[in-house]
DNA sequence: TTAAAATATTCCTTTACAGGAATATTCCTA
DNA sequence: TAGGAATATTCCTGTAAAGGAATATTTTAA
């Protein structure tokens, strides 16, 4: 799991953008204007998003219209497979740890 | 969705220990010997894990044993949802985008 | 009840990063 | 081609957070 991805949505501005563009792509401007950011920042906010390749650009006329990218998302998926094993009853390891205790069985 | 797990999880380190209590409750000395840290950071680390929700301890004897909470990979799965359309190829709204350009249409 | 093991906390320093303001750049249009 | 709109970048400053070292705390065991 790439940890880039989660640096990039641990700023709340930035997580916000995102949520934004699920609705649809925009120019940076609109971004700006509906999240109440100036244009310095959402620019670099969306910089980064770039970088971590959440998001990607496509110029129209005078205009940066920013996007989403899927795969990041799809690999969030894949790495959240792991853990639905988790509540899904099928692992309680805390149990199996108390059980390698009593067990004196060696952990490594 | 709660920016404080990305936060949490965009540290390199503390993805590595939420990865490997994936595989079973550990206490401190054993994550710290996993991953080759020291025994100060390693709890440094599980206190904000903590803090985001993400593990949780119950103390046995001597040590304080550390496992994953599975609600706020749930939280994580619930809010992936809304992108999964993204990949399921029934959105592209930077099409849309470009359409309402063409159409003239106004954007709020 | 004292020593030692396991863990948590504090203090300090350094670094990364977000925001503000100003400016540079790019591209369209008249 | 000059001006303006949209966007990106730079510089500066303040703040949050990570790592190291030392120390405090808790609990067990003798």
């Amino acid at each position: 799991m790439n940890g880039q991805i989660f640096s990039a949505l641990a700023e709340p501005n930035r997580l916000d953008i995102i949520d934004l563009l699920l609705e649809g792509a925009l120019p940076v401007g609109d971004i700006a204007k509906k999240l109440d950011l100036n244009q310095p920042q959402t620019s670099k906010h969306l910089r980064v998003l770039c970088d971590a390749g959440l998001v990607e650009v496509q110029p129209i006329a005078n205009r940066r219209i920013y996007k989403i990218r899927p795969e990041p998302f799809q690999e969030l998926d894949r790495w959240l497979d792991s853990y639905r094993r988790l509540w899904e009853g099928r692992m309680d390891r805390l149990d199996d740890y108390l059980n390698v205790l009593q067990g004196k069985k060696p952990l490594n």
